[in-house]
DNA sequence: TACTGATAGTGTGACAATAACACTATTCCA
DNA sequence: TGGAATAGTGTTATTGTCACACTATCAGTA
């Protein structure tokens, strides 16, 4: 980007920019991610994130954006996507030189009707988070990468609530947590630390349950959801 | 990076994908950074980081290093450097599309003793970071992004070690602190709590300083130097 | 040699956050 | 109407954080 060289990048041969999605939900109790069925060499047959190559014209969240539009359906306005670390291992793509810049996204699961766990049939499928399938690429690395700042994320913002519909239980809510977590968390702190943070407010529904219902709360829009870290000094 | 178009990068125009590194160190008490003066439009003249053009055979980690060895001198065995955020807006540069991944760097001052802040015959110079030149392309937002992420990762990580010269005085490593942070500290909870993280260990050497002389410690190579975040939810 | 200026170094107590823990309430169904 | 299933609620012990002031050691100089 500087000196004193001078500034022609035709002089090198230019490797390629892509963009790849991880997309999670919670479905079915387990942390889910949204793959895509390779039908081309390299790696046909595996499965691989919703990706493709940016546009010279776009935004590198636009084409994050286009490329769940166009590969899964899923709205621009019905997720929560952030750039996650930009991949550029010279082999990580036999044939060329693909530098690919990984986002990370969440969807609620009533966002994605279209799609169902199990369906073998289609191109786009839900996985377990935990028990992916083979992946092309190095999207095992990616996918491990994602799950770390998930689980990061979780414990200083509330996107947690992104992964969930727009009304659940605190149940659900507290399940959700469990599920990326992978730890038991108590009801009662769960609860108290709810309140305290003022992040959700009660809707007059309930959902039955098999029990006594529980009430449905909503995430409150203008809920300040960051907390401080606990510094390794003072 | 998937189907069902045909996988041909040729078929779109490619951006190019260049480096950057923010560099930080800090000198005469406060927080520089180092730039190197464009001598070529645009922004010719004008002040940017070091960085350049990725090689079509080269990791982007290794295009930062050596970017950065190139440019500044610095080698690699003396910084900590981690990939910050890639920019990619369509026109941050105004001739073409460049996508850049920047890198976010730290630098004992004891390390870079060819540069002096204030020589302004030099092609790289150390800034203040709070009080920066006026920056090329977009480099002033990256530079924000730094300096965030810089913060962020000193109050839950120990890489605040890597701003200081081998060995220091618990009240330099204060000082650096409280100059990143831009808060003041209490010495006897900063003392406290650094004994407790048990992160640093006396070395038998004292540094004079005007009164008493104050012990020279080290970082310690095996600290586990993170700390757990406090927890929007138990 | 003792006094002064300058900086180094050390501990405690009040307050806030966290973590462990068990019972009552409501609904459905047999 | 009683039992199965899930919802919902508060208190206490422990731990972490924060505010706060004095003694120690050295250099220089009267």
């Amino acid at each position: 980007m500087t000196n004193p060289k001078p500034y022609n990048p035709n002089d090198y041969d230019r490797p390629s920019v892509t963009v790849d999605v991880v997309l999670f939900t919670i479905l079915d109790g387990t942390l889910q991610v949204l793959l895509i069925k390779r039908k081309l060499d390299p790696f046909a047959g595996q499965w691989a994130f919703p990706g493709g190559f940016v546009r010279i014209t776009e935004s590198l969240d636009d084409a994050a954006y286009r490329e769940l539009q166009e590969e899964t359906g899923v709205a621009r306005e019905a997720v929560y996507l952030e750039q996650l670390y930009t991949f550029g291992d010279p082999d990580r793509d036999p044939r060329m030189r693909i530098i690919t810049v990984a986002y990370f996204a969440l969807v609620g699961a009533d966002k994605i009707p279209q799609l169902r766990s199990g369906d073998d049939a289609a191109d786009a499928r839900w996985f377990s988070a935990y028990n992916p399938p083979p992946l092309a690429f190095d999207h095992s690395e990616i996918l491990a990468y994602a799950i770390t700042r998930l689980r990061y994320k979780l414990e200083y913002s509330a996107v947690g609530f992104q992964l969930l519909p727009e009304t659940f239980t605190l149940r659900e809510l507290q399940q959700a947590y469990e599920i990326v977590l992978d730890e038991k968390l108590d009801k009662r702190n769960f609860r108290n630390k709810l309140r305290k943070a003022d992040v959700v407010e009660p809707t007059p529904h309930f959902r039955d349950s098999g029990g006594r219902p529980a009430r449905l709360y909503r995430f409150k829009a203008d809920a300040v959801a960051e907390v401080k870290t606990r510094r390794l000094f003072p």
